[in-house]
DNA sequence: ACAAATATTTAGTTTTGTCTAAAAATTAAT
DNA sequence: ATTAATTTTTAGACAAAACTAAATATTTGT
């Protein structure tokens, strides 16, 4: 696969959210920033190669085959967000053009080993998981932390209120996108919640657990 | 850069050792696995970025600028090599292949972060110097173990005598290319060597000291 | 110095991935 | 249901990087 063949390859993977949705060409071409004309000849490419199944005027889709390398490359992409994270002090903000290169690196080697070197991580540091070597993988689903079960934990992915006093707050409290927070117990009284978060255990009111998104997988 | 331009840069460095050596046509089409008519186009277009000097018949040579860009990429080649032995495990001789992609990566804070995360490493896994992010680094030479003064180090890189005996003794006493050799010092009496060789000492004859090749950075 | 051998360049194609403009198919609207 | 709007495809071109074959330069050998 080339370098283009692989971004289109992600990119159907991604507009058809993994199943065997179909793309249509128009979308398939602002995700790509060209032109429909330019996806119209991958797509047909694409397709006498067995990555994706293609009817004229019916849209796009991946086949099994061309399922299994999105999955390779989402994997990649991850395993490389995590190493970037982890090893190098990127934030999370920052990790995703870098991780756009990386994961286009063809060794086996390089990402088993990876992947033992960052001690097999089951999410990046979006919260995303990452699919196992044979392609498995569990959906992310985007809750309000109030709203999952004691137990559960995820990555704090976004705010509901942005106002400056609950940013302030958050900051305040060392609470930020990207860190991994688990929900250790509630208070049935006020709703309030008990979190660990970065090895610590805060107890966080009904309003703030009311604001903050988690991404867990499911 | 595209990936190609890229590649000739280096081609022409290593040719050129770096000087502003002139590299002729056909000895570049060989080492880039081309055909002489497309290293002329290509070496037109370099000339034309300002990245190489070329007299038609004359050869082509690096600008000051080709050679700061063909510094780069030896630095991140070299650094991704320490990582993939250092932090992957892979073998000296299994890097080159990953390394030759990897190096095509963008992203100043990466190579940036790469270094410090393997402690400003000066030498790859093969022995060869890493060029700082200015560009400056040392020549690397290669001698035979008795060859070189007291308190020299260096990798060792190859074998002047490869016969089975000499060969078995190497590993019978866990010397492999790759390691990391010291000279800590010479017995007059017989010129036999006292090196140090993964945290330990150990004692080897002349014979065996004038077969063993060191990479070390003058 | 001149012919032969070698090295290099030019000219004309090919492939990959893109583009524009025009044509055709599909979908939406009255 | 027929026209209008939208989407998609086709046709023809272009740039990058490669190739083949032919034409020039340069170097070498006598």
């Amino acid at each position: 696969m080339t370098l283009s063949e692989e971004d289109y390859i992600k990119a159907i993977y991604h507009l058809g959210k993994g199943e065997n949705t179909t793309v249509s060409t128009n979308a398939l071409a602002e995700q790509m920033h060209t032109k429909p004309s330019s996806v119209t000849d991958m797509i047909k490419k694409l397709s006498e190669k067995g990555v994706a199944n293609y009817k004229p005027y019916k849209g796009v889709s991946l086949s099994e085959y061309g399922e299994k390398i999105a999955l390779s490359l989402v994997r990649k992409h991850r395993l490389w967000e995590v190493f970037l994270v982890d090893k190098l002090d990127f934030s999370w903000d920052e990790v995703h053009e870098v991780a756009e290169q990386l994961e286009h690196i063809k060794s086996e080697k390089l990402v088993d080993q990876l992947d033992k070197h960052l001690g097999y991580p089951d999410v990046d540091p979006h919260g995303d998981p990452i699919p196992s070597k044979k392609g498995e993988f569990k959906k992310a689903i985007k809750k309000l932390l109030i709203e999952v079960p004691i137990g559960t934990s995820g990555v704090c992915v976004g705010v509901k209120d942005s106002s400056a006093p609950f940013l302030k707050f958050l900051d305040k409290n060392k609470i930020a996108l990207g860190d991994t927070i688990a929900v250790v117990d509630k208070e049935e009284f006020d709703g309030s919640l008990y979190i660990q978060i970065k090895q610590k255990e805060i107890h966080i009111s009904n309003q703030i657990a009311s604001n903050l998104y988690l991404k867990i997988t499911a």
